[in-house]
DNA sequence: CGGATCTGCGCCAGATCTTT
DNA sequence: AAAGATCTGGCGCAGATCCG
């Protein structure tokens, strides 16, 4: 990896936490999932998933992060925004940064290309791909003093601010649009408004029968431009057709048609391919189609469906709703306002992928060095300065470094230390960084523990190497 | 014995097989 | 061949097992 800032192990600025929440004093059970990162387990899952007795499980504070050793190389790492503190199921990993080491920084660094290429490359497993805490110490994190790390988290956040604005644009239209198709047609599962009905099989033409399904691996030998269709939309590319023209797919099977996460229904124009989980209906003239596929977005399937198992909508029942018919111009009307949030929705689409390359390339060059944040506004922005005091919430199980109070000097500690006291080199750039300064060689720190020993009478400086540690140590003595 | 690691379960969504 | 049923692998978890 080159970048213009010094190369550390990340093993330098982290250390593991291990608390378990013994006395039972945290409720809130998390998990950490790779699309939403900390989440309340009962937001995410639909039941409670986790265990009864959580007495075992990790405490995670503020700042802290955690990960799925088994999931990290999808993206399960987050640390936690929130005040309060939470417990996340012991398979976690929970680790907390050192004040020099920001850590929204690191995030954004672990979830970058270059940091995701580290963590794939560091799990180990042939079926898991695992990442233990000591792999992931191993990693190289180019590591430039707190303002830079503060501006460059800035920057990226404020990209990523702009992308969730985009989102919400997206969502607006939707409520919109539904908002409009409840004023022209009243409530679709009522039928308010009365309007004469069809049977689904008399106002679409279905084309299931030219479907056809090509599994993966032959995908992967036919790479093109061609849109490849599945229940709720594309999952990939193929290099051929079978459908040109404008379509209605309907899906159909998938919890989704339960869940309604993602549109069950959905207009497709153009050359396309589907397998075998979308009903491809096309217009026969009697309704609009678009008008067709926000009716069967919003009305509740659950009556249609069959399957214990494998929720299914197959044919019979899709062909079996009854269609409400509004006027020809309602519809039109309808179409029209359509067509405009359309429109609308694939301009903000196409700002929100040129977004993401924004950030992307924004990503590159922060961490290589090769851009001047000096722009970057980070007056408003508080920095990380440090782990909290665990005291009193519950047991730790394993017992780590001890951290230094950074809100002594430098100078403080090193003049009521002196006697006896030995500095590990790691713990003086800690120090040093802290301290605002960006360089810690060793020649600096000699200067600058001689500049706070003024003063103190005759003193020697010696390196020793400590046998436990394995490492050297800087000891001062009289 | 306690913490680390491995194994397997329930669920999901897409892929593939089986029946009509 | 179409429709429906079943299989498969990924995900996130719990609990068993391993090991110092």
């Amino acid at each position: 990896m080159k970048s213009k800032f010094p190369i550390h192990k990340l093993n330098e600025y982290i250390n593991e936490v291990s608390i378990r929440n013994n006395k039972g004093l945290v409720s809130e059970v998390y998990s950490v999932t790779n699309s939403d990162g900390f989440i309340k387990s009962t937001d995410y899952f639909d039941k409670e998933v986790y265990s009864k007795n959580i007495s075992n499980y990790k405490i995670v504070e503020k700042n802290q992060f955690a990960y799925n050793p088994s999931r990290i190389n999808v993206g399960s790492i987050d640390y936690l925004r929130s005040e309060t503190r939470v417990v996340i199921s012991p398979l976690y990993n929970v680790f907390v940064c050192k004040s020099v080491l920001q850590p929204d920084y690191l995030l954004r660094f672990l979830k970058s290309r270059v940091g995701l290429t580290q963590v794939k490359n560091r799990t180990r497993g042939a079926v898991r791909h695992s990442l233990p805490l000591d792999q992931l110490g191993e990693i190289s994190i180019p590591l430039p003093n707190v303002d830079q790390q503060l501006r460059i988290s800035s920057l990226l956040s404020s990209i990523d601010l702009l992308l969730s604005k985009k989102h919400n644009c997206l969502q607006l239209l939707e409520t919109f649009l539904k908002a409009q198709y409840y004023r022209l047609f009243g409530n679709p599962n009522s039928n308010s408004r009365q309007w004469p009905k069809k049977p689904f099989s008399e106002v679409s033409v279905n084309e299931n029968s030219k479907r056809v399904p090509i599994k993966e691996s032959e995908r992967d030998k036919r790479p093109g431009k061609y849109p490849y269709y599945g229940a709720t939309g594309v999952i990939d590319t193929i290099d051929d057709f079978i459908f040109n023209g404008e379509y209605l797919l309907v899906a159909e099977d998938g919890k989704n048609l339960l869940l309604k996460r993602k549109n069950n229904a959905f207009n497709v124009k153009g050359k396309f391919w589907v397998n075998n989980h979308a009903h491809v209906l096309s217009s026969n003239g009697e309704v609009n189609l678009r008008y067709l596929e926000f009716f069967i977005n919003y009305i509740d399937l659950k009556p249609y469906l069959t399957g214990i198992d494998q929720v299914k909508l197959n044919r019979e029942n899709l062909e079996k709703i009854m269609v409400p018919i509004p006027p020809t111009e309602l519809q039109a009307e309808f179409y029209k306002t359509v067509v405009l949030a359309e429109n609308l929705k694939g301009r903000i689409a196409s700002s929100l992928s040129n977004l993401k390359t924004l950030y992307e390339i924004a990503c590159t060059l922060s961490f290589s060095g090769s851009l001047n944040l000096e722009m970057v506004d980070i007056s408003a922005v508080k920095p990380y300065t440090g782990p909290a005091s665990a005291k009193g919430i519950g047991v730790k199980r394993k017992v780590d470094q001890p951290f230094k109070n950074q809100a002594l000097s430098l100078k403080k500690i090193i003049q009521s230390n002196f006697k006896t006291r030995k500095f590990k080199y790691q713990e003086l750039a800690e120090l040093l960084q802290a301290a605002s300064s960006d360089e810690h060689d060793y020649e600096k720190f000699k200067r600058v523990i001689f500049d706070c020993l003024k003063g103190v009478g005759e003193v020697s400086l010696k390196q020793v190497f400590d046998e436990k540690e394995r490492s050297i140590l800087l000891q001062v003595s009289k």
